[in-house]
Parts: structure tokens; sequence; C-alpha cells
RNA sequence: GGGCGAGUGGCGGAAUUGGUAUACGCGCACGGCUUAGAACCGUGUUCCUUGCGGAUUGUGGGUUCGAGUCCCACCUCGCCCACCA
């Protein structure tokens, strides 16, 4: 018996299909297309690490199955390689990020090929690569172009290690301050002039285009929550002389206004300050609030505020003078940063008030099955104390007060949304060079005009310059601003001008990478458009739960405005999404390297090959869910696997399998199908062991089923397959169409799979009590007779006073006595 | 605090979607092979009970001939968002 040599197995046939590339997706193939993707890799160490290993596993085995049933299959892969992640990687071993960018491609290429992923490498992208990132930009300028991408002072999160970045680089630690993302350092809050999308003016077609995708609910859930609709109104109170606008969902509690809140960063608070009578006071809470660190504002938390002595604003309907109150719990950045207190409909201010004694007055009246003790009520109900409007329903009344306020241009409906403008520009060195420039009289150019073919070839790329200093300067700006050269530059009239020296996030080459591989080597266009209406839209998406909100949704956003344009051909990206699951240590804990309970892909395919590694991750658990690595999942694999070269001398030349290989055979392919339909690769695995396990035990395999099983092992283990199709076959030299990964899927017999004989139970008022064998299609009465017949069965049941009898065809026989 | 998801053996998990709960694997135990171990092979393995039998899918209730699956309440854990008016 020939004994397991994966290292040999493995090393023979690898360099064959990619050197062949016998993974290749075929543009405009007359057959049906299926696009899988899974998002590519940031490459952050030497090496792929088991995340890598874990997305893409279990997508590779499904397009591996789609290829073998006759699709035309695009499963491509690139490498995100601008951003922190790579740039700090070469910071640590004092190098070029682009000197690294290009090793860890290769090196992650290659260890991709050691797993053996079916993946086209002729469409192989890099985001960093100048022949990419050319379409970065020009695809950035159309966004300029159509006035979506703008500068902007932003508050942004500042860190003397990192520069600036944006709300989605940053977590929170245990004791609520404020730190990166990559390397924890602490942050602060400051303004900044930054480039921003305005993916606001999407939100509404975010939204819609949701119902056209096939998104698990919860991620759909998710993106909705982002996007943060909310519909209500902006409603004027008067300040003095100024009319102060807040916004509302509540339009129908106006009447229970008590107050006016202002967040202290409102503009109108200045104004405040030099009419109130306690002017300083306020001065010293303003300036306070706004100098708060962040620890302190989370230590705090309790709502706080001064109101402005001597000042009052006046209630738009009733022309009752209210208290103005400046506080911490009401944001800038959402709605108007003022709000109308109405503490008996809503906690926040309920807090409020009972803190600072304010009126509390009831104007909705709950339905009658609200347990009266819970205060404030934020329901709809009827209103009371509410003037004309008295006796309405919150619904109607919403309408009809606004309908007054509009009457008056003391109000009118508005829709907010909890998502912001994108901050789009980071002071990094390691991403793509942001393509205007600053004239002499502070007016922003695009360095080319997109419709300008001609000229785009010739000034795009816009490369990002050489250097090795990558730290922000002091005050901020961006490395880049070291290089003078470059950015002394000239305007398109050739007058003097500046280069912009921000750049891109990480997430701007990731947002349009999938239209790259439609037509990755394209040097004249992003993408032919006709091999996108062939392409897109990306069938089935694959990626990190924690891609939901940010990269999914952002570059959906993408997508959207380039329909809009006419660029691309779909109103949506992706047709369907599904979230991985994580791999925990086998502690249970998360894997990092500084507990050092990684595991490493390339130390078990170096101890049990490829083809058990890619198994066990197939095995160990569903795609979707998260789980802790266990050692003996792929000792198991590699054992079965070991255990399948082992059976190559059990197959008959006679062709003569025994009736149970034959069965179990059967089965295994219908089952295999459904699961791989499925994704439910795990089950596929049991499958494919418990066939295993009754191969074992005979001395026969016929060819035709060894010829099968080994298409049906193809997907899970593509080099051990392809070894033994080989010599079935006895292909002495290599030819890529004889390759087992281009063969079909084997098909089953229906009629081996269904039992002429079936054995089925007998439920006795709910209790199995026996098991009878009965033919497929026997009537009911000959059954029952079958079941009354059985002793166990007699025993408690008399056919005289049987209350209930039950027979569920080939499933099940249930008596009620 | 809000949203989403999940609770099944010692462990990862399975259950044709309302029809014999615990498939497959890990681990463990016993046996074989070995000078010995590893590897390998075989048998067993939800719990209680010598047995007959009984109990069991986080807890409590409900619907049903029948519930891991559906409904209600509660408990626990995980993830995301958090003063969003």
């Amino acid at each position: 018996m020939k004994k397991y040599n994966f290292k040999e197995i493995e090393n023979k046939w690898k360099d064959k299909w990619y050197t062949d590339n016998i993974y290749a997706a075929e543009d405009f193939s007359e057959k049906p297309k299926k696009y899988i993707l899974s998002e590519w890799p940031y490459p952050s160490g030497k090496m792929i690490h088991i995340g890598h290993a874990m997305r893409y596993t279990v997508p590779e085995i499904y397009s591996r199955y789609l290829r073998m049933n006759g699709y035309n299959v695009l499963f491509p892969t690139g490498w995100d390689a601008f951003g922190l992640p790579t740039e700090g990687f070469a910071l640590k071993q004092k190098r070029t990020p682009q000197e690294v960018a290009e090793e860890l491609a290769r090196n992650y290429k290659k260890a991709m090929q050691d797993m053996g992923y079916g993946i086209d490498w002729d469409r192989e992208t890099n985001s960093t690569d100048p022949k990419y990132y050319k379409w970065t930009q020009w695809l950035f300028l159309k966004f300029f172009e159509h006035g979506l991408a703008k500068l902007k002072e932003m508050p942004v999160w500042w860190c003397p290690e990192l520069g600036n970045l944006a709300d989605e680089e940053i977590l929170t630690d245990k004791d609520g301050n404020k730190i990166s993302e990559r390397g924890s350092h602490k942050v602060k809050r400051k303004l900044f002039k930054q480039w921003i999308l305005k993916l606001p003016e999407y939100a509404e077609r975010l939204l819609s285009g949701l119902e056209t995708v096939d998104y698990p609910e919860p991620i759909k859930v998710a993106q909705r929550n982002w996007i943060g609709k909310s519909v209500g109104a902006i409603i004027k109170f008067k300040i003095g002389n100024e009319l102060v606008e807040v916004f509302t969902t509540r339009t129908d509690t106006l009447f229970g206004a008590t107050f006016v809140a202002l967040a202290p960063e409102h503009p109108i608070v200045e104004k405040l300050i030099e009419k109130a009578d306690n002017a300083a006071d306020i001065k010293e809470y303003v300036n306070k609030a706004k100098n708060m660190s962040d620890r302190e504002k989370q230590a705090l938390k309790e709502k706080t505020g001064i109101e402005a002595l001597g000042i009052k604003a006046t209630h738009p309907l009733t022309a009752k003078k209210l208290p103005v109150f400046i506080t911490n719990y009401i944001l800038i950045d959402y709605g108007t940063g003022a709000i109308m207190g109405v503490p008996a409909h809503d906690e926040r201010d309920m807090d409020f008030a009972q803190k600072y004694n304010l009126e509390i007055l009831d104007v909705i009246a709950p339905p009658k099955t609200h347990n009266k003790n819970e205060r404030p009520y934020t329901g709809y109900g009827t209103l009371i104390n509410s003037g004309e409007f008295s006796g309405l329903k919150s619904e109607k009344a919403i309408e009809k007060i606004l309908e007054k306020l509009g009457k008056n241009s003391l109000g009118y409906p508005k829709i907010t949304y909890k998502v912001r403008d994108w901050v789009f520009s980071r002071q990094h060195y390691w991403g793509e060079p942001i393509p205007v420039v600053y004239k002499e009289d502070g007016q922003i150019e695009a360095i080319v005009n997109t419709e300008d073919t001609a000229r785009v070839h010739k000034i795009l790329p816009l490369e990002l310059p050489y250097s090795m200093e990558h730290d922000p300067l002091p005050d901020g700006s961006a490395p880049l601003a070291r290089l003078k050269d470059w950015v002394e530059t000239k305007d398109s009239t050739g007058r003097p001008a500046k280069r912009e020296t921000q750049t891109m996030p990480t997430w701007a080459g990731s947002s349009w990478y999938y239209l790259r591989f439609a037509d990755a080597n394209n040097e004249k266009e992003f993408c032919n458009y006709e091999k996108l209406k062939y392409w897109l839209p990306v069938d089935h998406y694959f990626g990190g739960a924690e891609h939901t909100t940010v990269h999914l949704l952002y570059s959906r956003f993408w997508h959207q405005f380039f329909y809009d344009i006419g660029i691309v051909p779909t109103p949506e990206p992706y047709q369907k999404r599904t979230n991985g699951g994580l791999l925990l240590a086998e502690d249970g804990k998360k894997m990092s390297k500084r507990l050092g309970n990684t595991v490493e892909p390339g130390e078990l395919i170096e101890k049990y090959g490829a083809d058990a590694t890619r198994m066990a991750i197939a095995f160990i658990g569903p795609y979707t869910d998260t789980y802790p690595w266990n050692e003996g999942c792929i000792r198991a694999t590699h054992k079965l696997l070991g255990t399948i070269n082992s059976m190559r001398s059990k197959v008959s030349e006679n062709n003569e399998s025994n009736k149970n290989v034959i069965k179990a055979y059967n089965i295994l392919i219908k089952k295999l199908t459904e699961m791989l339909e499925n994704f439910k690769m795990n089950t596929g695995v049991s499958e494919i062991m418990k066939f295993v396990n009754v191969i074992k035990s005979v001395d026969n395999i016929g060819k035709d089923i060894w010829e099968g099983f080994i298409l049906a092992l193809a997907p899970f283990a593509p080099f051990l397959a392809e070894d033994l199709w080989q010599s079935f076959k006895g292909y002495s030299k290599w030819k890529s169409e004889n390759s087992v990964h281009l063969q079909s899927w084997p098909k089953y017999n229906k009629e081996i799979v269904r039992d002429l004989y079936i054995t089925i139970p007998v439920q006795i008022n709910g209790k199995v009590r026996d098991e009878i064998e009965i033919e497929q299609d026997e009537d009911e009465s000959s059954v029952k007779e079958k079941a009354l017949a059985r002793e166990k069965v007699s025993k408690y049941v008399d056919s005289k006073n049987i209350k209930k009898f039950m027979y569920v065809e080939g499933k099940i026989v249930s008596f009620v006595v």
C-alpha cells in the first residue's frame, strides 16, 4: 500500500495548474457566468494567516463546484496593499512600502497557490500598482467633477503617531478612551481641512437598493441603522432676534416643549454669550465642554447644562417664553445641533428637566394599555393640552402641526441621516495621491479632465513620489508636503500651483476592485463596459462581518454613483453577501501574536498538507460561525485523505462493487450536491467520511464509483483528487483539459437512493414505542395493521379505543389512546 | 441603554425545516499490534438505572397526535452601535 505522500502529490500538480492557468475565467463565454468573490487580503504580515484561509477556502470549494457544474467561474484575487497595515509592516523592517508591498504580493500569491486555490491569476490586481491606482485616481476625479468630492473643514481624530484618523479607525478602550484601531494610540479631536465624499446624498439610494439585493436580513438591518434615516421636521424657535432651527421627529409633542437646548458648539451660542446676564459662566462652561477630553466626557456621562439667563426662546405656536440651555447632551453634528426639550415624552429631556427643575408638560395621552408609572411616555398616542390639535392622534397631529408651521414659515418637513460625509483624505504617505492642485488664487483644479482621454493617459497615474519620511508634519499636514519639488507644479494654464499632499484612505482601492477583475489588464479604461455587462453583478460576495457597514456600504455608494454616470451597467455591485465567522485559538481566545496562540497555514501545510488543511477548515464548522481551532480536526482530515489514497488498490478491474457501496455512493453524491448548493461544507466533509467508512470495509470498489468519488472529492482536496484522477485515467502526460478540475460533477441514481423498504417509528401518545418496516408506498390501512400487530404496540394500544390514528407517508405512525 | 445573533454530550457540531435528537469528527475508556511509545486497527461513549425503564436540546409556560425547530415570558453569552432628538 502506497503511503500518502502529500508533499510529493501537491508539488506535482501545483505548477501544472498555475502554469496552464486552468482556472482562467473566459470573458463572454457561452456558458452561464458566476462571479464569486472573497474580500482581497491587505498584506500586513509576512504571510497569509489562518483568517485568510478561513475566508477563502469555503467560497473556493463552492467556486470549484460551480465550475464542475458547467459555469464559467470568475474567482479572482489581488492585494490591497495601500494603507497602514503594509506601511507599518515596512517601517518595522526599515524598508520602503513599495518594496515590501511587492514582496508580500509574491509571498501571498505563493501561499494561496500552496493552498491550491483555483484562482485566475491572469487577473491578479494590486491596489498599489500605478497601473491600478491610475484608475482609482480617475474614478476619484469623477466624484470631483460631479461635485461629490469636496474639501471641507472636518473634526478629525488626531494622533501624533498616525496623524489624522477617521471615525471608522477609532475604537473606545475599556476605560472609555478613544484609541486608534491600529496600534491603540490615544487620539483627540481637532479641526482639519479634509477631502470628503458626499455619501449622504446617496443615503436614500443606499436604502432602496437594499430591497433589490439578496443579503441576509441582519446585514441589511445593520446598513439601515448605519444610514440612520429619521423622518421629522425643522421647527424654528425665536431667541432674541435670531431664529434657531431645531430638528425633531416628534412634531406632535411640540406643545410639550418647555425648554430649548443647544450644543456648546452651536453658532448662536457666541451671540448668547454677548447678551446673557451670566456671560462669564456660559463662556466658562462652553470652553470646558469644547476642551473636555473624551475620557472626561465619558466619565461624566451625566447630562449637564447652563441656562442663558435673561434670554428666552419663543415657542412658535404658543408664544410661551422658554428657558434656553447650553448642554453637553446635544451633538453639534447631528440634526441642527439644537433641540426643543420635551421632558414628558423623551427620556433624555426628562433626565435633564428633573435635574434642572424644569416644567414637565404632558401632551400625549398614552393608550389605555400603557403603564401610567412609566414616564416619560415616548410612544404615539392622543394629543392633550395642545390647543386646536388636542384630540388628534400623533400621526395626524404631525401632519396638521407641520401644515400650520409651514403656513407661517416656522417649520418644514425634514429627513436627516446619521451617516456623515465620508472623510476621504489621510495625512499618510502610503496611499494614492489625490490628483488635484491648488491654484494661486486658492481654487482647486483636477490635474486632468477625465473625458479628455488622450491627456488622461499622459497625466495619470499621478505616481506616489519616493520618500522614506512617513511621519506627519507637526502641523498635521501630510508627509508628502516635505517633497517641495513634487509639491510645486503648474496648473492647466501654466501658472504655479501646489499639489495636494494628502492621500486616499485604504478603502479607496477596495471600493472598486471587483470591477477591475472583470478586465484586470486594461490599460485604456478602468474596465471595458461590455465585460462589466457580462460579469456584473458579483453573484456572491464573501467577507468579514467587520466590513458590513464601512466597506460594503461605501463601495455600494461608489457603484451607484458610477451607475448614475453610466460607466457601470448594474445598479448594485453585489447580488448576494455572506459574512464569514472567526476562527479563535484553540484556547477559545482570539488569536494574536502577542498571546502566541496563532495557527499558521504554512505550518499546517507543511505538517498535514494543503488538502488536509482545506478539509479541516471546511469541516470544523459552518462558514458563518465563530469557533475555536482544533488540531484534532486536521489530524482527522489528514487521516481521511491517507485512507482515501490507500483505496487505490481496491479499485476493481471488473468494475464490481457490492450493493452497500453502490448505495452509499449514490447517497454521497445526492447529499454532497445539496450541501454544496447551500455552503454546508462541514457536513459535506462528514458525508465523504461516511462514504469512506463504507469502502474501508470492502475489498472491491467498482471503477465507475471510484471515478465519481474522485470527482466529488475534487473541490475539497484538489491535489489528491488530481493525483488519483490522473493515475486512474492512466494519463502519462499532463494535458490541462484532462485535469480533474475541468470535468463534470457526478450524478446519482434516484432509484438507488430511494429505499424499497423503509423503517419508520411508531408513536403512542407522543412517545416512540417501536419501529416497523414498511414498503415505500404502502397504504395507510396496511401500515396501521402492521403497527397494531407489533407486540410492543399492542401492549399500549387496543384497536377498539384508538382516539386518533395518523400516518405521515414515509415518516411516522402515530396513535393517540 | 439600543440593535442583531446564539444557547443541543467533556469539545466542534448534525437534525431532510414540525416527524426516531445527539449524524460526522475530536477527546476519553477498554482491547489488539508493539520490548516500549508513536502511528495504526477494533469496540464503547448524552445522562440516571445492575436491569426493566426513565429523563434530556438554557429556564418556565403555550400551540400540536408530535416541538431542538413555531408562539409568549425570563436567564445567560457573543457581536455591532452607543446621548442620533
